[in-house]
RNA sequence: GGCCAGGUAGCUCAGUCGGUAGAGCAGAGGACUGAAAAUCCUCGUGUCGGCGGUUCGAUUCCGUCCCUGGCCA
């Protein structure tokens, strides 16, 4: 039987969680949240995670899962992801996804393919190479060993060219034959898809003044408490929006101001690729968060009446 | 009011010794299977301030007007 899911996704800032919180409550519902940063612990200004209140009354998973020196990923978002989701619904509640990545959500609707993990060795002995022979002839190597993967990696792409050659060093298969075999195929939800969006301008000056609120609230703090604590600012989960910003700003390579302009710039960015991303899927129903309303509770209780499982 | 410097892409500016123009930034579009808030690819037509003049042809030269900044009154 298919389970019924409820999925919330959008660009940053559009407003996602108050859309999720009010159909969480309508349906007596909980939230897997879907967001690659959300996960960390420590990392709450700068991902807008749900405050105190909100939590107090609709249980949030998928949140303050690892440390920011963990290693964490897709695969992992995958089985967390299933887990709460069973968990929520042996208690007879509904289960809303919300969030921005993509590939998270793709990721827990349709599966992964069952390679390799990461190969910390392997990919030391790929960044040698890459030093001594540069990425080209990494990129020729892939096109040895899997000639599908190199025509569809670009060769600047430096991360794909990696994970390529690494799925066919662990498994002596190459990375587009596990891809053709999986295709996304696994399923075992039905959902809804719920789009929010709005007028690009609008959702820049929201993106714009959340970034603005982010500082005002303290965001470098934030980032000099979790430096305090011993972590690098090098680490991944840093490098990622607001906190690599911040992260120049403390490290003086720009003043504030400039940070803080950058980090709204390339939230910009992020939300434009998100929508590129979301664009190409033509199951999702787009809606805007906040004059829609209405028409968002109706899809949602359409969707819940006509699913199988109730 | 006078003198000077400018008015060229959303912004900052370059350039055309007269043949209707190009960089950076901003922005747009796309890709995406264990780093995904990451990584990577592609994209530059705009009354060259308005109106006249010279010219086969003016954004470029000349005149004039308007606007902006600076200096002098």
């Amino acid at each position: 039987m298919e389970r019924p899911l409820i999925v919330i996704l959008g660009p940053t800032g559009v407003g996602k969680s108050q859309v999720a919180e009010e159909v969480a409550l309508r349906v007596d519902g909980e939230i897997l949240s879907a967001d690659s940063q959300q996960v960390y612990r420590g990392l709450d200004i700068g991902t807008g995670k749900p405050g105190a209140e909100s939590k107090q009354k609709i249980r949030h998973h998928l949140i303050d899962l690892v440390d920011l020196d963990e290693e964490f990923n897709v695969a992992m978002f995958r089985a967390s992801a299933l887990e709460a989701e069973g968990d929520v619904r042996s208690r007879g509640k509904k289960v809303i996804v919300c969030g921005g990545t993509g590939l998270y959500i793709k990721a827990l609707l349709h599966g992964l393919f069952s390679g390799p993990g990461r190969a910390d060795e392997f990919r030391k002995s790929l960044g040698k190479a890459e030093e001594e022979l540069g990425l080209s002839h990494l990129f020729e190597r892939l096109k040895q060993v899997d000639p599908d993967a190199a025509a569809s990696i670009h060769p600047n792409d430096r991360q794909r060219i990696f994970r390529a050659l690494e799925v066919f060093s662990q498994t002596g298969k190459g990375m587009s034959r596990w891809q053709e075999e999986h295709g996304f195929k696994e399923s075992g939800f039905e959902s809804l898809k719920v789009g929010l969006n709005r007028d690009r301008k609008e959702l820049y000056a929201l993106i714009d003044r959340r970034c603005d609120e982010m500082m005002a609230i303290g965001l470098v703090e934030e980032v000099k408490a979790l430096a305090a604590r011993g972590y690098s600012l090098d680490l991944k989960p840093l490098q990622s929006l607001g906190y690599r910003h911040v992260g120049l700003y403390l490290r003086g390579k720009k003043s504030q101001e400039e940070a803080l302009a950058l980090m709204k710039r390339d939230t910009r960015r992020l939300a434009k690729r998100q929508l590129t991303w979301f664009r190409s899927d033509p199951e999702i129903r787009w809606f805007h968060p906040e004059t829609e309303r209405n028409e968002i509770s109706e899809a949602v209780r359409n969707f819940l009446s006509t699913s199988h499982d109730s």
